[in-house]
DNA sequence: AAGTTACCGTACACTTGTGTATTGAGTGGT
DNA sequence: ACCACTCAATACACAAGTGTACGGTAACTT
């Protein structure tokens, strides 16, 4: 147990940075650059500190990665087992607060959202982040199709619906993340499932 | 096997770079490591030359980096002139052949695209980017809209399905890129035009 | 009180990258 | 032949980033 051992402490006299006090800064500086601005030295500006102190908490620029990327994989797990286990009796209701919760684009989501939109990026150079992707994918989309599945019947359908959906979701966050200019996809899958389901 | 350069009348003794080798250069750069692996020092290397041969071609980096971008929005918008030009008198094989062109994901389109992945990974850095970005799906989505429309009459739904179809191969690229898992998609899409329309 | 530990600062060596200034070698025109 | 022009090599100054060695200090432990 750590005390009163937080930021919160008004003197300022000693924080004492702690591993996941480096892994958030790396995560905000993902978020707002991507994983080329994840620097050691950056970072131990932004946080007030020199390098002395990252070298004591990773051995290296590379530990730091993994740990963040493991990280983000286990919150992703996490994640996935809630959406997976609440399930409302109406198939439909059930739906749309998945796609609901796969298109949040505001405070911590939209974090959430550009992080992975760099990760996508870190894949098309690492193979192993592009494996893990690749994972992550299969099992979301799997999820996307027992929600379908619950509402057409046919899996073959469900399957269809549930790759195209779930890609136009992935699409919209590369392409409506910028400008403020999201809110009208939910709107637009509701209606398209009203219209053609 | 050096000859049949710019003017190669000399006896594959001098390659003579011209301004257009260094940008081809810098696009295979941003297309295996994206804009951060496009360095001066890098592409001299692999030009096999010095860092001073690309000073008289550009003034800087920025300006390499500018020439790139504006070379890419000549392409862009010649090849989306010519995608609005041809036009079937079937509305049905028509969208199939936008779709077709669209999701072209082998040769000189997959460099295409994994450039374009990586300028919306710059897009999330600058906005000059972001802004041209943003007039690029502007444009594709209103095509997509009018290929939509004259299938199903209704301007809306029309609306609606470009939407949907366009994000969901952005989100193509981006899922499906990386392990050579791409050529299911034309069929569920097809699929689901067969089905739903 | 003494010792250990956790955390951080400092200083150094090394690498990679940009930009500039100068020089030099071919090529073509006259 | 001479000169200008084009393209590239060389050398220099500078900045940013990584990793390592070592030293210092506050805090916890015994």
């Amino acid at each position: 147990m750590k005390p009163a051992r937080k930021k919160s402490k008004p003197p300022a006299a000693a924080p004492k940075l702690s591993r996941d006090d480096w892994l958030d800064a790396a995560f905000a500086a993902v978020v707002e650059g991507g994983f080329d601005a994840v620097r050691v030295l950056t970072l131990a500006q932004r946080l007030g500190v020199t390098r002395g102190s990252f070298y004591w908490h990773f051995a290296d620029h590379a530990e730091l990665v993994a740990a963040l990327l493991k990280r983000w994989r286990e919150r992703e797990l996490e994640i996935d087992g809630k959406l997976q286990a609440d399930a409302t009796p109406d198939p439909k209701a059930d739906l749309e607060r998945l796609l609901e919760a796969a298109l949040a684009h505001a405070g911590a989501d939209l974090e959430n959202m550009r992080f992975e939109l760099a990760l996508r990026g870190l894949g098309r150079r690492d193979a192993q982040v592009a494996t893990m992707l690749v994972e992550v994918d299969r099992t979301r989309m799997a999820l996307f199709q027992s929600k379908f599945q619950r509402l057409t019947g046919d899996p073959n359908s469900a399957g269809e619906l549930a790759t195209l959906f779930y890609l136009a979701i992935v699409g919209s966050h590369q392409a409506l993340s910028r400008p403020a200019s999201p809110p009208r996809m939910k709107e637009y899958l509701r209606g398209i499932i009203a219209r053609h389901l």
